[in-house]
This record gives C-alpha cells, structure tokens and sequence, in this order.
DNA sequence: GTGTTTCGAAACTTAAGCGTATCGAATACG
DNA sequence: CGTATTCGATACGCTTAAGTTTCGAAACAC
C-alpha cells in the first residue's frame, strides 16, 4: 500500500472522521482472497481467516476492523458475485431455455460460482442467515424466471398443457447440474453446443 | 455393557486370543453414531471423534483400537449402508425406470444415505480414498445399472432412438435429486406416486 | 508541526480436537 | 486362582485457528 489509493472522500455529507482513511486496495484484497479459497476449499468450515489475510497479503487486524466474524465476511464476498440474473430473452420458449441453461452451465463452470451453490446445499443448517440470503439474492430470482417460461410455454402451446412446473423445473436444473457434477467442468467448456443438447433433450422427451 | 455380549468364539480356525474380548455392541454403537453424526452434520471435518464417542457412549480408546483414523472408521461405516444395489426389474422399461426412481427417492430421503451422495460431491479433493470407494461400491454400481436399462429400452423400442445416454441419465438422477433439494424431503414421503409422475414426465418430454 | 486513525506484523489468550497414555474395573481363558 | 486383553474415563501434549492486543510506521485533517 506504497500509494495513496484510500477511499474517497465520501461526499459532502459525511464530514470525513479523521484519521487515515481505510484502503479500498485491501478490501477489495480481502473479498477476492475470500472467494478464491472458498472456492478451492469447498466448505466453510475449512476457511481460515489466517489464511484469507495471508493470500490478500493484509494483517488480520485489517479483516476484524470491518467484519466482525467468518459469516459476516462471507456474506458481503458473497454479495459481489453479482451473477448478473440470467438476462431477459427473446420469442421461442427453446430459445430462452437455453439461454439460461447456457447461464447455468457457465455459472456450474466457474469454481467461485459452483461454490455458491454448494454452501446454499450443505450448510443450512449451520449458517442459516448466510444460506437464507443467497436463496433470496440468487435461487429465488432464478427459480422465479424459470417459473414464468415455463408457464409463458404453457399458454403459447409450445409446451404440453398440464405440464408439472415444479418437476419441469427439476428437470432442467437438476439435469445440467448433475451432467456437470458427473461429467466434469472439462465437458462443459468443450461442447459449446451442451446447452441446446440438453434442453432439446428434454423437450422431446426419452420416449420415441 | 453389563451382560455377555461379547464377540463369538470366531470359528475353530483361529484359536480365540487369550484376553477380554472386543464387544461387538460398542462397534455397532460407535458405527451408527458415526453414520448420525455424518446425517447430522454433513461435512467430514465438523465430524469429531470426541463426539463419537460421547454419542456412543464409549471411549476413545475403543474407537482407536479399532480404526487409526477417522477417515477408516467413515470407510467401514459408510460399507455398512449397503443400499441393496437396485434390485433387478422386470418387463417394461418404464416400469424399471419407476423402480430405480423410487429407490432414488428413498435414499435421497434417509439422512444417513443422503450424507453418503454429499460426500461424494463435495469431498472428493480432501479425501480421495474415500469418495473413491463411495463411488466403485454405490455410484458406479447405479450407473452401470441405469445405462443399461436405457440402452436396452433403445434396443428394444421402448424409447427414442439416438437417445444421448449420458445426458438421459443426468436427465434422470438430476431431476430427482434437485426436485427432493427444493421441495423438501416431506414432499417424497407424502405422495407415493411421485416416482411415477417424475418418470412419465421424462418419458413425454416438455414438448406437446 | 500535532492528533487521529489505519496499516501490516507479531504476540497473546482461549478453545477444540487429535492421538496417546494411564488408570481401575470387567471379562475372558486355563 | 493368575494372566491377558478390553472396557470407559481421564489426563496429557500437540496442533490449529479464533479473536484480541500491542507495536512502530504510514496517511490523512488541521
């Protein structure tokens, strides 16, 4: 931190409490070395706040000062993988579906991402606060979408009338999720064609 | 431990050790205090053999005289869930289909059998050996299994033929899965047709 | 300059849990 | 009976990490 990278002046109406100001280098620092190792560890219980402020190169005072715990911490790092909803789509239902099946298989792809869903999983029970807010910031938005397209299929008649939504909805998801769990990330960033695969697949069903 | 319930005399092949034998019910009660703590906690390290021991009400001793670690003792009592392997089937592929999606149903809703499918998927790089043998004794077994029954509805024209094997299976195991992770483990037990509506929804597709 | 706050680094206290060792009591065999 | 082994309980040394405190240096406002 040789350089004056602080924080800025924050505006007019907080008066700037004196003192050096905090550095927005080792936030950031801080975030990134503690999506980084959840990543690889895969668990909360394994993530060290030692270890978090050895790879962000930052003194452990430097972590307490603004989180007071592991959760808190996880919560704000968390909060910035902002997986930026799967965008809105376009006029064929199949169309929209792989484009979020698309979304779904990059997001399963990328280890900061996977991660999420894994804590949202396993830990519910041991951190509940954190696992209620990734269900409302990112499952909830996702189900809800997908909720609609399907519906949205219903009544267009390009999807069969009296269609389970909730069992279609584990269908898509739960088939990308565990093609990936089983086939490796390797599979999904070869084929670039998977997401049309996959979601043809369930549209024309195993049946002849 | 007030009565005998010590081991049997073990055969006439070896010649029984001089000494206090080991009890067999401290063995079982530390087992399935392992496999309550593994369905409890769902996580290896949250798992101690301190309390292990308490919940068996044994000590420590007893366990370490047996297992050198805990990743032995989680081998041997993970071995003790034997999930009968999916039992062979019968005429229709549908009907086979059912079957295995019913055991699916009723492993994913057992705490102890669900434990076994998380640590498969999240431990895999802190305890290869492990997830290793999970994977010959249960997962392997169930795919074998599966991809012959798909294979063998193709053959006989029961489903689509140019059917993409690996993605019907992820279409199959994936879509029961997620569908017990949203909707809870009571929506399984409650409706007992739930592996057949899961099934012919596969079978029919999204599409009309 | 002075005063205030943050910086990274290190030492510290506290708490779990591992794996080992020791203890008296219990349970087998001969 | 004596011997051998296991039983549960407890204590021990060791490691890891949490969270706190202290330190000198640095960065700001005045």
């Amino acid at each position: 931190m040789t350089t004056t990278d602080e924080i800025q002046a924050a505006g007019a109406r907080t008066p700037r409490p004196a003192g050096r100001p905090r550095s927005a280098r080792a936030e950031k620092a801080i975030i990134d070395a503690t999506l980084d190792l959840v990543g690889e560890s895969v668990g909360i219980s394994e993530l060290s706040i030692e270890a978090i402020a050895a790879r962000a190169g930052v003194g452990k005072t430097t972590i307490y000062r603004r989180w007071s715990n592991k959760e808190d911490l996880l919560v704000d790092a968390l909060a910035t993988l902002k997986t930026p909803l799967p965008p809105v789509a376009g006029v064929s239902v199949r169309e929209d579906l792989v484009v979020y099946a698309r979304v779904f298989l990059r997001d399963a792809c990328d280890a900061r991402n996977r991660c999420v869903m894994n804590i949202a999983m396993n830990e519910a029970e041991r951190h509940p606060r954190l696992v209620e807010r990734i269900r409302q910031a990112t499952i909830e938005p996702r189900r809800a979408a997908i909720t609609a397209l399907l519906r949205r299929g219903v009544t267009t008649g390009e999807l069969r009338a009296g269609l389970d939504v909730p069992i279609a909805m584990a269908n898509l998801v739960g088939t990308v999720m565990w093609y990936i769990r089983t086939e490796g990330v390797d599979e999904c960033t070869a084929s670039s064609d998977l997401a049309e695969r996959i979601v043809d697949h369930l549209l024309a069903g195993l049946a002849p």
